[in-house]
DNA sequence: GATACTAGTATCGCAAATGATACTGTTGGG
DNA sequence: CCCAACAGTATCATTTGCGATACTAGTATC
């Protein structure tokens, strides 16, 4: 296929619409190892971020159908998310870029 | 090498940082057909994209070191574009990338 | 009785990214 | 003579993204 097929639309523009967004591969990464809660995402992502933040993307990253949200009825509230069968697609992608990101980050220290 | 390192440095993150800009995926793809003149680059690009854009973008890629930018004192003036190392070994990332994009469109056709 | 945990939303304000437009200066073609 | 092509930069305005904070409400813990 042409990167612009014949609705004018292209895979690389139209993953990097996915991808923005400052933290969305790596929830997508820790999002790999299955479902997990709000909250223990929230902890395993890097302090800057806020929930408000992690609530928006994970929100995005829904609506685009790349991650499945399931809530329990229950008292505590406990929601699970998890990655979606197009969503666990992505997977060759992030080890193509896990091990890119190592490599330029071999060549920053060398810089 | 566990996502975060010793640094504090997550490939994802790094990568991330990187990947920003709407048309950085599909500048890079361009760039792997070889060296390319500015204008060149620009016809290729949807037409949304202003030559503004395209400038500060290709700038940022060049400060990052994935592309080289090689001047030739000429009038009218040519310069060329082309990935460097480490920007040619983004190309795993570019292909399962492509891929990826063409299965997410072909998701979205069925929704 | 006060606080923390659960999973958020709502709102505000700042910063960054992007788009639109105008301008540079020389050469070649009509 | 006028305009297009070349490769941009400078500036302004708008849009988007993100962080900070406050708030919800029910339960369990100290």
């Amino acid at each position: 296929m042409t990167p612009i097929d014949l609705y004018g639309i292209c895979p690389f523009v139209t993953s990097q619409k996915v991808l923005t967004g400052k933290w969305s591969m790596y929830i997508m990464y820790l999002l790999q190892d299955g479902p997990i809660r709000f909250n223990a995402l929230k902890r395993k992502m890097p302090e800057e971020m806020t929930h408000t933040t992690l609530s928006r993307q994970l929100k995005s990253l829904e609506q685009e159908g790349l991650v499945v949200r399931t809530a329990y009825t229950q008292v505590p509230p406990k929601v699970e998310y998890e990655l979606s069968d197009i969503g666990r697609q992505f997977e060759p992608v992030l080890k193509a870029l896990g091990n890119w990101g190592e490599a330029y980050i071999e060549y920053l220290k060398k810089q």
